[in-house]
DNA sequence: GTTTAATTTAAACACTTGTTTAATTTTGTT
DNA sequence: AACAAAATTAAACAAGTGTTTAAATTAAAC
C-alpha cells in the first residue's frame, strides 16, 4: 500500500539489547492496547490513531517503535504465544494417570486462551485472511508442537488399555478448543441464555461448567466403556 | 461517520415488491461478491471498491440498492440464513430413533456452514464486535430457534432412556459447531497434516472423517453405557 | 413516440488511513 | 555543562474510505 522510501531504523536498541525480545514499558503498554483494539474490532477495524489515543501516545510512537502495523502484529503474537508450549511439555512429564493428564491439558488450553483473549481471536480471524500469512507462521509451529503433545499424551493411555484405538486424535483438539472458542464468540448469546450478568459469573461459568463440559465429552470419547 | 443529508429511495420497487424480499440478479450478484470478499478479508478489509470492481459494477449501485454498506451486511445475513430454521423444524417432525436425529442434526449444521461458509465466518467475527449488534440480531433470533430444535431432540432421547441425563444439552450445539469451525478456521494447518491438496479432498475430509469424529463424540457423550 | 421511472455512470465530497518528515524535548554519558 | 542518542511531537503526505451528486442511459408505460 505504501512504500518506505527510506531504510529507517525500525527497532531503537538501548542497553545493546535487540529490541524485539527487550519490550520496554511503552512497548508493552502499545502492545496490551493493540491487542484489546485488534481483538474488539479486528485488526482492519483498528487504526493506529485508535491504539495512540487509548495508549495516551504519539501516533507515530507505533511506527518508531515496531516498524509498521503490520510488525506491531507480529511481535504482538510473539509476544503473547511464546509460553504456552513450555506449559505443555511441562505436563507431558508429570507422572499422572491418562485421564488426569487430558483434563490437565483441557484445563491448561482454556485458562491460557482465557488469560490471552483477545489475541487468539485476532489469531482466528487473521488467520484466514491468506495475506497475512507470514506474520501468522509462528503460530503454526506453536500448533504443531500443541498436537504432538496432545498426541503423546493420549498414545500413553492407548497404550495403558485405559483410552479406546479408533478415535481421531487429531481432531481432539478441534473440540476442546473449538468448544470453547465457540463458546466465547458467541458470549453475549450465551450471556443471555445462563443470565451471566457480570465478567466474574461469566468467568465462573467457564471455569466450572464448561470447563466440565469439555472433559466430560473428551472423556467419554476417549474411555473404553463397551 | 457521515449523515444522510437528504432522504434517499432506498428501496427501489419495482413489479409492486418490497425490495428487501425480492432480490433480483444484480442484488444477488452483488450479495454473492460480498459474501467472498467479506469472508476473505473482513467487513472492514472489505471495501466498497473492492466489491463493486469483482461484482463489475459502479461503486454507488451498492449504496443505490442497500442504502449502506452496513445494510448491505443486513442484507447478507437475511438472505443467507432463512432456510436453516425450516431444516431444523423438519427434523424434529421426523420418525426415527433419537441418535440417527441427533447424527442427522450433525450433518445439516456441518452441510449448511459448508453450504454458506463464507457469511458464518463473517457472522463470528462480527458477531464480537459490539458496534454491529444490531445487524446481527437476526443471526442471534435463529440461534435460539436451534437451541430449541436441539433441545428437543435430546430431551425426546431422554425420555426413551438412550440418552444420559446429566449432560449439559446447551453446550452441545458449542460442541459440534465449534469442531467444525476450528477445523475450518485453521484450514491451511490441516491441509498439510492430513495432506489435502485438494479443494474436492478437503470437502471429502469434513463429509467423512470430521462428520465422523464429531458423531462419534455426540455419541459418547449422550449414550449411556455406565 | 413521448413521458415517466429506474438504472447506471463518473466525479466529487468529506473524512480516515498508515506512514514519514523535521523539529523539539528528554535522557544518558562523559 | 556539553554532547550525543533516544524519545516524542505536530504536521504533512499520498492514498483509500463510504457516500452522494447530478447527469446520462436504459427500460417501461401510456
Amino acid at each position: 500500500m505504501f512504500k518506505l522510501n527510506k531504510c529507517l531504523i525500525l527497532h531503537p536498541i538501548r542497553n545493546n539489547t535487540m529490541s524485539h525480545i527487550e519490550l520496554n514499558d511503552k512497548k508493552i503498554q502499545i502492545l496490551n492496547v493493540a491487542e484489546k483494539l485488534f481483538s474488539e474490532k479486528g485488526f482492519e477495524g483498528t487504526s493506529i490513531r485508535d491504539i495512540s489515543k487509548e495508549a495516551k501516545i504519539n501516533i507515530a510512537m507505533v511506527s518508531y517503535y515496531f516498524g509498521s502495523k503490520e510488525r506491531l502484529l507480529e511481535a504482538l503474537i510473539f509476544h503473547k504465544t511464546v509460553d504456552l508450549k513450555l506449559q505443555l511439555e511441562n505436563l507431558l512429564q508429570e507422572d499422572i494417570k491418562p485421564l488426569e493428564k487430558v483434563n490437565k491439558l483441557i484445563e491448561i488450553y482454556i485458562n491460557r486462551i482465557c488469560l490471552n483473549k483477545g489475541i487468539y481471536r485476532v489469531l482466528h480471524f487473521e488467520l484466514y485472511n491468506k495475506k497475512r500469512e507470514k506474520s501468522l507462521q509462528a503460530f503454526t509451529e506453536l500448533k504443531k508442537g500443541n498436537l504432538k503433545s496432545v498426541e503423546s499424551i493420549i498414545k500413553q493411555g492407548q497404550a495403558q488399555g485405559v483410552f479406546r484405538k479408533d478415535v481421531n486424535i487429531q481432531l481432539i483438539t478441534p473440540t476442546i478448543i473449538g468448544t470453547f472458542f465457540h463458546f466465547h464468540m458467541n458470549r453475549s448469546f450465551f450471556e443471555e441464555l445462563f443470565d451471566l450478568k457480570t465478567e466474574e459469573m461469566f468467568n465462573n461459568y467457564i471455569k466450572n461448567d464448561l470447563t466440565k463440559h469439555i472433559q466430560q465429552t473428551i472423556k467419554a470419547l476417549l474411555v473404553y466403556e463397551n
